[in-house]
Formats: structure tokens, sequence, C-alpha cells
DNA sequence: TGTACATCAGTGAACGCGCGTTCACTGATGTAC
DNA sequence: TGTACATCAGTGAACGCGCGTTCACTGATGTAC
């Protein structure tokens, strides 16, 4: 063979990768698929030998997206308290100006709302996110607490994003990461 | 003249109202020009005598839906208790099932942040609707209460709307109206 | 009163562009004989 | 050992389509003389 045995396999990581970051970053009906070959120094008619059509790639990017900011907040659940350190990660400066490495919901979830697409991966993901709240909230309501603290943990994120004042930007993004903190501390 | 004086005031206006329900319903990007002319019967041509252009059209449609949903939401707050009747109209069915009707800031935001758009008008639209809730409020925090408050509101509809099951969405949106609503009456 | 002209909201063909998708192909490699 | 052939990841031109935008135009009306 030409390339090495798990070339193919490298490049169809290589794709996932930089289209769960455009779809995040650009959103996804704003990302071209010539753009993204590109990018990779591949040219465009290849795509076809990877993905059967784009939705196809969006379902996949999508969890692959899901998998990286699980992994990514993993470390703020194994802390001491799991809860503060993930309410201060999501809600940090960080997660604010850089949604391509981020959690998708704020980012996609309108417009996967919108779009017919993929339908499945968007329940997988809002239910594997609450689920891993759920496990770190104590107390007998975690259930429903956690559908409340992702709730504001989006909002918030994605009013921050959208906020053309950086002054008002950073407030958002401050004083919902305060409450948050002293709620979770009262209780 | 052809037409009745304020023909052209009546058309211009038509194309906003239209043009304010699709960017929420559909998104901005996703909102072709043609077919949203073709809509009110009139031909794609003519659009350029009313507007400069897309963004034109976005920044002045969106003032549009800001002040529609604002009027439409007045009636709660001028209610016995205002914060319980917008919490329960804000997180109804009817606002999750008719985006094209409701508050502009779930479905564009997140397009917002991402395309350079417009700018001054994003921000006109998060100040508005934070000085109403803050009015509103009682007690002293009104100020980070609002932000938190419409973080919530706004990550429950998101996230409402993207769910395919509808079952996980009435969860989503009655856990968060019924938390949200306790919470003010204990306060 | 009747004709010539100006106005102007809306028409519809055309523009260049990027989109998702298809397909005949290239060319370096491994295999067969 | 050397030649003929199969494999197959990636190439790049081409497809039809809808986008935002431009522009010469139409045709019903009001105005001027």
């Amino acid at each position: 063979m030409r390339y090495a045995q798990d070339h193919k396999a490298q490049t169809h990581q290589r794709i996932l990768k930089e289209a769960s970051a455009r779809f995040r970053r650009d959103g996804i009906g704003a990302t071209g698929l010539q753009p993204l070959m590109k990018a990779l120094r591949l040219t465009h008619g290849g795509f076809y030998a990877h993905f059967k059509s784009k939705d196809d790639l969006v379902e996949k990017a999508l969890r692959v997206a899901a998998d990286e900011a699980t992994a990514h907040s993993e470390k703020a659940f194994a802390s001491h308290n799991a809860l503060l350190a993930f309410i201060d990660l999501y809600l940090s400066t960080e997660h604010r100006n850089s949604p391509e490495k981020g959690c998708p919901l704020p980012t996609m979830s309108a417009e996967l709302g919108q779009r017919g697409v993929p339908s499945l991966i968007t329940d997988e993901l809002l239910q594997g996110r609450l689920e891993s709240l759920e496990k770190a909230l104590p107390g007998p309501n975690a259930s429903e607490e956690s559908i409340v603290m992702l709730s504001t943990l989006v909002g918030a994120l994605v009013m921050s994003r959208s906020a053309q004042d950086p002054e008002l930007s950073e407030r958002i993004l401050s004083t919902a990461r305060e409450w948050m903190k002293r709620q979770v501390n009262e209780a």
C-alpha cells in the first residue's frame, strides 16, 4: 500500500477533530466542507471516502466534541469539591473564548433544534451532560438540580459569548459563576 | 402615485415582521432573502429599495423581535405576581413551540456571537431583557439575580428546544419552571 | 378637457460565488508469476 | 529477479443549486400645460 496501514483511519480522525472544532466555533451551517478539507491539506473530493454526507459528519463530530468536553471536565469532577471546580471551569473566560474546544451545547443546540439534524445524538449529548452533573450533586433533588444548573451554565455562556461589550460579557460570566458557587456552598 | 401614500412604509413593515419571525424560527444564515420576499408575494429585487443589505435587515428585524417579545411579556409583568407569571410565560410549551413569536435570545444569540454581525443590537437586546427582569425583582441583589434568572430561562429554553425526545424536552421545561417559581416564592 | 411627462414601488433576468456531491482519474504500493 | 497487474487513498474538474446583490425595466399614478 501507498500509505501506512492506519493512514486512512488517521485521516478520518483528523477530519473529525477539525470538524468538531469548526462546528463549535462557527456553527454547522457556516462550516464548509471545502475549507475544512483544505485546512487539513486535503482536497474536498476525498471527503466522501470517509463520510456518507455532511450530516453523517455532523453526527460523528458531535460525538467527538461531547467526548472531548466530557474528558476535559472529568479533571474538575475528580477534584475535592467537584461541583465548584466544574462551575469555575464551565464559566471561565477560557471556555468563553475558546468555543472550539468547549461544550457543544451552547454553540450548537439552537442550530440542532432548528435543522432536522441527526436526532439521536442531541439527546445523548444532553443526557450525558445531565448525568455527570447529577452524579456530582448531593441530596435527593439531584435530578432536578442538574437540569436547573445545566440550564444556567449554558444560558450564561451563550449570553456571555453574544455580548459585544467586554464588560457586559464579563459581568454575565462572573455573576453567574459566583452566584452558582454560593448556592452550592450554602447547600 | 401608483400606491397609497403609506404603501411603501407598510411593505417595509411587512418585510421586517416576516424576517423577524424567520430569523427566530430558522436562524439568520438559513433564512434566504428570496424565499422571504416570495412569502410576501414580492420579488427579491425589490428588497434593496427597503434595506441596504441583509445585515441591515438583521439589525432592524432583531429590534422588531425584541420589541415584540417585550410587549408580549409586559402583560405578565403587569399581573399581580409579575415574576411568577413571567417565568410561566417564558418556560411555557407555547413559547418552546413557537420560537418565531418568542424571545430572540435563545434562537439567535449563538449565531450572533459567531457572525461578526451588527454588534450594537445584541447588547441592547441583552440589556433590555436584563433591565425589565431587574425591575420586577425585589431586594438588593436584583442586578445579579436578573443575570442568573435570565441565564436559566434562556438555557432551559434552548435545551428544551433541542431535545428530540418529547418527554426529555418537557422534563427540562417543567423542572426549570417549577424550580424557579419555588425559588421566587421562598424569597 | 386632453395630452406629455415625471415619479417610483416593484419586476425579473443576470452577476459571481460557495455550497454539497459525484466521478473518472492518478500514482505509489503490494502481490502474482 | 523482473515484469504485469490489482489495490485504494487521495485528486481535481464538474454538476446543479441557492445565495446576496445589481440593474435596466415596467406600468400605474399624479402633475404640468
